[in-house]
DNA sequence: GATTATGTAGACGGTTCCGTATAGAACTGT
DNA sequence: ACAGTTCTATACGGAACCGTCTACATAATC
């Protein structure tokens, strides 16, 4: 009877890593466990700290992904600035809902709230995403308060929309996105 | 020497509950732990499985805690009601900044990620309030698509203004309440 | 003040996870 | 084919928890 060939697989630091953020994903921060990501990659966990010094410097490493992946990928993309404030909004919100770029929101906020890492990150975040759409509104000529509700409002909806109304198809929520557009930059 | 005198305290269920709705605001439910409430509360676990048949049981009581005391107490509130449909949105904006009444929505949020009984409350507290601001926006007159998007716009962000602008002050937050009802509420 | 109802202390076995150590396997270039 | 580099298997000690058990302490009621 043929023997199976034990061949030692072997996983590269981005898989890791990628398997990283898919528990992340839905357990959180607390769930992404080495033993676990290892027994998912279907390997021991003896490459792991190959490749990591620890658990944090995965942690680290998930944190600058998310930043540089799912944010800067929008707000600091030269095509987005070529296009009139408007259509930028648009297509932000196309891209968002596209890419999935708000599918770590809850886990890395509920990060943010046990530690300081996470939360610069966050705060980091949430500068650039306010001065990218309050750049897209301040173009529209809009100022002071009205500014500042206006980019508060589609900053936070567009962060939370996908994670909140997880009932609500994305058809319904791609058709509703030029109207809220229409809407909030009205004057 | 005078011995100091062992006075073994005594905590109630609602005290293993409070403390548990304590750890869960910054912790998420994984922090949760019934060792680490018992070492909060200066006591050793046992009196915990006096109270309660296990943690899945006081996760529970969390979960109901939650849709009752910071969903319903404003949704179900007769005094509310009485208050014509733009008064009542206001007053609703102004009682979940001074309440505090989105402090768990991060951790319970993520719970609902791996958790069906979790998923559960959240759809059913999603719907509560969509079903409470839609009827405001309803009754000032707006139908269909506009209706749906300005419902979901006023409780996306009265959900979420307060856990993700952690940085923006509570007084910045309540002078702008009444410009972005107005808004809001505009045709 | 004796009795009953409500809790509590402290120890235990079992599980899951971290990080380390050692030996070995599998690629890489020459 | 050989050496050097890169990654893996396996085992281990230690920590943090869960839920249970037995003996005990305190408060409430008769």
């Amino acid at each position: 009877m043929p023997e199976k060939k034990k061949k030692t697989r072997r996983v590269s630091k981005a898989q890791w890593l990628d398997m990283a953020l898919e528990v992340l994903e839905t357990d959180g921060v607390t769930g992404v466990r080495i033993e676990i990501l290892a027994k998912r990659l279907e390997i021991s966990k003896s490459g792991f700290y190959w490749h990591f010094k620890n658990r944090d410097h995965l942690l680290k490493d998930m944190l600058d992904y998310w930043s540089h992946e799912l944010t800067e990928v929008v707000t600091e993309n030269p095509q987005l600035l070529t296009l009139k404030p408007k259509g930028r909004l648009i297509k932000t919100a196309e891209m968002i809902l596209e890419h999935d770029l708000t599918r770590y929101e809850i886990p890395i906020r509920q990060w943010a709230l046990q530690d300081a890492v996470a939360a610069r990150a966050v705060r980091k975040v949430n500068r650039l995403r306010l001065d990218f759409i309050g750049g897209a509104f301040s173009e529209l000529g809009f100022t002071g308060d009205d500014l500042d509700m206006r980019t508060m409002l589609f900053t936070c909806y567009h962060t939370w929309e996908a994670p909140m109304f997880r009932e609500i198809s994305r058809k319904r929520r791609r058709d509703l996105i030029a109207k809220r557009i229409d809407f909030l930059t009205s004057k």
